[in-house]
DNA sequence: CTCCTTAGTATCCATTGGAAACCATGTTTC
DNA sequence: GAAACATGGTTTCCAATGGATACTAAGGAG
């Protein structure tokens, strides 16, 4: 073990880091932060089909983690800005490799699933 | 947009795998496989409450995704070992990123949900 | 007065996840 | 010779999660 913590064990609370991060709207939200704040309906917009619900849960355990700021402008309508932490940010970046990755690629799986789908059907 | 991709999309094909990725069984196995080929039931009890359903149908994936080969030995009982694609190591030293940033960052984060949780309990 | 915006919450239903039991095959144990 | 154990799963059931939709409050525009 390289570290105090294993996520390989079920009591670890890795496992619970892990859970949070492994959470698709979870990981586009830190990426989609990067850039810098961002409100909640334009968040919603750009990450398609969220819905507003998953949104605002999601932000709410991001924020319980300490990887994103909510900062409240008593504008009229209220504005509401995200922003990615100092931790947030290097988890972003991480995030970013995980995205990139899988717009890299693509092709090669969606190829693999076409082989895969072609050889039960055949039979 | 940097690649032909774009997981903001709801169409994009990256989404599919996103999904995929962010599933935190799917990132205890890639990273449990880096270190050679893996049995079944020894994977089931290396990672800590995994349930067979759950372990199996998650394989069946990454096979799928040709990110796991899965081989037969007819011995008895027979064996059945799975092993990582080289696409699935790219993936799997992406994702062990995630993993390790986890290990490393988990008091950080145990310390926010604290306060978090304090400053609400409080009120 | 009505509609539009903001940032959510409430409600309902479908899908997923986990726990446990079951299956086929064959070996060892009693 | 029957019971128990190993392999690698599948099946079944229930609880939890996810998504679609509708609704809220507060105020500005027409």
């Amino acid at each position: 073990m390289r570290y105090a913590y294993d996520v390989y064990e079920d009591r670890c609370p890795t496992r619970l880091v892990l859970d949070r991060l492994a959470d698709k709207w979870a990981l586009l939200i830190l990426d989609r932060l990067e850039g810098g704040p961002v409100r909640f309906n334009h968040l919603r917009r750009d990450i398609k089909l969220i819905s507003q619900k998953v949104l605002s849960q999601t932000l709410k355990k991001l924020e319980r983690d300490g990887l994103v700021t909510r900062t409240v402008t008593p504008t009229v309508p209220v504005t509401v800005e995200y922003a990615l932490t100092p931790l947030g940010r290097t988890l972003a970046e991480t995030a970013a490799a995980l995205t990139h990755w899988a717009e890299h690629n693509m092709d090669a799986i969606l190829a693999s699933q076409a082989a895969y789908d072609a050889a039960r059907t055949a039979q």
